[in-house]
DNA sequence: GACATGACCCGCG
DNA sequence: CCGCGGGCCATGT
């Protein structure tokens, strides 16, 4: 087992994620495009691992078409049940499709 | 260095 | 509207 530390890669992702402003989201393109990554699934890589939660809110991360995607490594389940409630809590709340206003997204 | 995986995205039928 | 396939980038084995 070798000691993973996280990469430069990463950092710029933890990075770009810790600017979201509360009440605010935004998606794994923009995050992708704003750290010069031509890939959002790479960002996804980074945030899954998170080392750094929840010091990162990486719930403020949504998929381009605004739903919520995963967390903690989950695409359903009891995770994301908590990641919806973190996101109401900010005042982020969801339509009846799962998605959030495109409002609310934040671009950098 | 090659193969497999992933919290994704886009185009097509 | 739904499902399928290909592409992209970084990480881990």
């Amino acid at each position: 087992m070798e000691k993973r530390e996280p990469t430069e890669f990463e950092q710029r992702v933890y990075d770009a994620t810790c600017r979201i402003p509360k009440g605010k989201v935004t998606t794994y393109k923009l995050l992708a495009a704003e750290i010069g990554c031509g890939s959002s699934q790479a960002v996804g890589q980074a945030l899954k691992r998170n080392p750094f939660a929840p010091e990162v809110p990486c719930h403020r991360v949504l998929r381009t078409d605004l739903s919520i995607g995963g967390f903690y490594g989950q695409t359903q389940g009891r995770e994301i049940l908590r990641k919806k409630k973190m996101l109401a809590d900010e005042g982020v709340e969801l339509d009846g499709h799962g998605r959030v206003a495109r409002d609310l997204v934040f671009e950098y």
